[in-house]
DNA sequence: ATATGTCTGTTGAAATTTCAACAAAAGGAG
DNA sequence: CTCCTTTTGTTGAAATTTCAACAGACATAT
């Protein structure tokens, strides 16, 4: 387990836990390492939720998939970031979106049953993973707020510049790329690919921005 | 506060707290009730997040209102509900959205800060108020995920099927009255009114549902 | 270099949503 | 009951989105 230590640093459900106290930590709760190929399906939609996994390389996505066949992307999910968590801890009998593994990916999975009962051992770090656990659900809080200013836009190019403008507040810089293709950034808006193209190339040919494939610069 | 109990029992932030410990508990986070008429501000967008708010009676609205004057309604806030947890736990200097009563409400303020940092009483229900915390936050994060259902469908009617099949779903009945008028439904499923109206009434012409004002019936 | 598969831009027609304006219905105050 | 305000339904025109289909660009493997 050592070899991930320094991604595991970085993750916030470690955050205040000594590297001498991972070690026992993870032993306690029960974490597993696990490999995935490009677009295996990492968490599938209706299973039981009781694992939080932590990406320790590589990328995935949040998906929902409704009935009438329309796709969503609710988020991205990358290196030291967990995921799951919400409904681990809301101890949900089926998760109603899939992790789909973007490239190869590494998870750790951890035990939430172990993580939300204090342990036998009496760890003493489940306080403060607790503790870490709500500050990221409440972080999660408001991606999702983010998320509704996005799609609550009525218009594709609304909700584009939107999405941009969140990037270049992000990266604190006008020119950045972004993590999805045409399709995928259409499935995270909410939008129609072909129409998030056209509309694209409009803001292009307006000199608000430009773009290229997934680079974009807001001029 | 000893006319609230009934209500604060309901709250899920003080679950497994004994009514004889939730006075102390009170005092220690520095609870305090206040009064707003309707349409009154709770909350307003950019203030610093500071307290948790409770719900003692009456019902509010978190609004998010964006540059374009587009007015959406991220959820109701009824009794016994808390809100305004993920802003106060991200420790957010300027919260994003309103909090607007719905109609007469008090409020009962929760001091945030006492409730994250362990009380230099030795109060020991902190741990219990952290983890209920954490499950509200993951239960919100639920939500979010299920208005993400809605407003990632495409049309109007699609979106309106969903909530109500959701909210049918809700009360275990096909026959329920919904927490909004027509204009506030549109703004939650972020569609035009009047597009929303004609689209209830070929519903209900094709004898799909039927409504009155906002008591609907899934037939 | 070629072949193959994927991604992106473009187009026009059909369907839908938005917008503005008004009429009808409901609710509250006096 | 009547007046007044708010809410809801309706309509047609304008704007936008969706859909399907295709062509060009790009990436990868052989």
């Amino acid at each position: 387990m050592k070899k991930y230590f320094d991604v595991l640093r970085r993750c916030s459900l470690f955050n205040h836990i000594e590297d001498e106290n991972l070690i026992a930590l993870l032993g306690c709760l029960d974490a597993k390492v696990e490999a995935f190929g490009k677009k295996y399906t990492i968490f599938a939609e209706g299973n039981p939720a009781k694992h939080i996994g932590i990406m320790l390389s590589g990328k995935a996505q949040v998906i929902r998939n409704d009935y009438n066949g329309n796709r969503s992307i609710v988020s991205g999910i990358e290196q030291a970031e967990m995921f799951g968590e919400a409904f681990a801890c809301a101890e949900l009998d089926a998760i109603p979106v899939a992790i789909i593994a973007n490239e190869p990916c590494e998870v750790m999975f951890i035990n939430c049953h172990r993580l939300m009962n204090s342990c036998t051992n009496a760890c003493s770090f489940h306080q403060q993973i607790i503790f870490n656990l709500m500050k990221e659900l409440a972080i999660k809080n408001l991606m999702f707020h983010q998320r509704i200013e996005i799609t609550s836009q009525r218009s594709t190019r609304d909700k584009l510049m939107t999405y941009l403008l969140m990037q270049a507040k992000k990266n604190r810089k006008s020119s950045f790329t972004i993590p999805f293709n045409r399709q995928e950034l259409a499935d995270y808006l909410e939008v129609d690919r072909s129409g998030l193209s056209t509309e694209i190339g409009k803001l292009t040919k307006k000199g608000i921005i430009s773009c290229s494939r997934n680079h974009f610069e807001i001029l």
